[in-house]
DNA sequence: GATTATTATATCGCCAAACGTAATATTACG
DNA sequence: CGTAATATTACGTTTGGCGATATAATAATC
């Protein structure tokens, strides 16, 4: 009935767009950070699955390996994608609580 | 490169429930709604189909049809996913605004 | 100091479900 | 008659999430 029932609804790309708006991680950085300000413990298959589409799309671009680990930055497309991203989805969450609000 | 390649990312079942939060609408009625307070254009299988999980969720459900109309209401389990939803949706918005605003 | 357990880190394969597009009714309306 | 409103269905592609696997490093135990 939860949260944890949405299935689909979490919507990885953007936790780990928002992630690397910190800064560049890798990828498992990433799933402590998101697990961390969203609550959200991806799944490695979900989490590199994702990470690959990102790379795909050029929204995010690895840079050198530094030991074991293949830390991922947001691209000039990638930030401004989120940028858009993030305050499309502002705009709509604060017209859902003023929605859900009136309706008392 | 814009926000139309984003495949999945537009999350038809928030809109749907953003657009429902209004009051009873049905089916074409959203499809209207949302293209005006979000610019994106549900196709009807992605409309309808997330309807019927929706349904199945139980966080919406039909009323008897006006017409040839289906209308649909959230319940109240729906209701309270989509508050849950949108304020984990407004602090992860606020937060990767932040985060992106602060690496200037 | 040697051996074992645990953590950090990433890859791969799989399958069900979701998405998106398009084709198909049907009724109403101009 | 043509077009808008409204919904259903079918189908192919992609994604999402789970689990198994590999490997190096670190910690713990004896």
């Amino acid at each position: 009935m939860s949260f944890d029932d949405m299935g689909r609804f979490s919507d990885p790309a953007l936790l780990i767009l928002t992630s690397l708006a910190n800064g560049p991680t890798h990828g498992y950085g990433m799933m402590e950070d998101i697990a961390a300000f969203a609550g959200v413990k991806l799944g490695p298959g979900t989490l590199y699955g994702a990470l690959a589409r990102l790379e795909k799309l050029a929204w995010i671009e690895p840079l050198p390996m530094d030991d074991r680990k293949r830390p991922y930055r947001l691209t000039p497309s990638g930030k401004e994608a989120l940028q858009q991203r993030l305050a499309s989805l502002h705009a709509i969450t604060e017209l859902g609580q003023a929605r859900l609000g009136s309706a008392t």
